[in-house]
DNA sequence: CGTGAACCGGAATTCCGATTCCGCTTAGAA
DNA sequence: TTCTAAGCGGAATCGGAATTCCGGTTCACG
């Protein structure tokens, strides 16, 4: 598949850093709206060299979502560590909602409906919906959640805080309100 | 204000229904993505016939967006005559989420962060919220809510469930969740 | 150093949907 | 029936953002 790319030159490492930076900063503030060539004048580089580094706007999109994804499955393996299921299932849904609200362009990924647009990363969600399922089996399994509850309805009290953001009270209030419902 | 404006040409009232009814199909199906190009189609007329009665696409838009508020005021005066509190708020709520989740423009508006750009129905977003307002309150005072449910709540768990439309099934699993964390 | 493959900058181009413009048509008052 | 203000159609224009292109620059290997 790959072939065998020859390591970046140095300046151009830098510059792809310096991209994701900009578009990570940018991307999160504005979401999908933010412009190329502000994200380029961000990193004080061009357009053309944006471009060069990603084929397009929805690539250089996917790969700042797909980082949010590693980090939010690295989040939930952290917390998968923690003895109380209880615990362990909290922490994830505040840790997550936490770094959802954070991002628009996360979020706006995370709310809109699946897309061939989102292709490209389908990995990364599903690597976090594998070790979330775990988290929340062992909730239901401590009798810490009801028991008909699954990691489809993990991603609807998720998808209902976020529709509850970027205010941070708002959203903190509303997900109370629901883990009030998903008790046994 | 509104100058003494002489009733529209007969043939002139008939394009305007036409225009709102072909645009309430489109934007109900495809939210503000569809094209005013598209919409003159449906209704069988030119683009300029539409912009001859809305001044531009989010004028059209937010005629559509202020018609399903009036209905859904309508729903919700007529579910206060209704005596059991109990009843009129779960009718009201599903009432109101079900013709949400028919209509993709007014879910987005809802949806959405309040922008400059509905300024033009707060009106009648303000009305509704009113009578919200007072059947949450019977139902409050009836036990059949928490006391401390409110009307933001209302719209908190409204926005919730709308985070995970249009799949229905999905939506009313969401919905039942949540009502068991609203309850005294 | 000397070279050339990699890179970079950013003006120019492409795309695409909203909006305008104006000559033609028609309802409906006289 | 006539006359004209009100209406209509849709090609042409505008505008704003993505993407391309290519002459000039810079690393890094010999």
């Amino acid at each position: 598949m790959t072939a065998p790319t020859r390591p970046l030159r140095a300046d151009a490492r830098r510059n792809r850093e310096a991209i994701l930076a900009a578009a990570g900063e940018l991307f999160g503030e504005q979401g999908d709206e933010a412009q190329i060539e502000e994200v380029a004048a961000r990193a004080g580089l061009g357009v053309g060299t944006v471009y060069r580094h990603f084929a397009d706007k929805q690539a250089l999109l996917a790969a700042i979502v797909g980082r949010r994804f590693e980090a939010a499955t690295e989040l939930a393996r952290s917390v998968d560590e923690l003895t109380d299921a209880g615990e362990a299932f909290e922490r994830l849904l505040y840790g997550y909602l936490e770094s959802v609200c954070a991002d628009s362009a996360f979020r706006r990924a995370l709310l809109g409906p699946e897309e061939p647009r989102w292709e490209s990363i389908a990995a990364q969600k599903e690597a976090f919906r594998e070790v979330v399922s775990r988290i929340v089996q062992r909730a239901v399994d401590a009798a810490v959640l009801r028991a008909d509850f699954g990691v489809d309805d993990f991603v609807r009290v998720t998808r209902g805080a976020m529709a509850n953001m970027p205010d941070d009270a708002d959203w903190r209030r509303h997900v109370e309100l629901q883990l009030e419902g998903i008790r046994p």
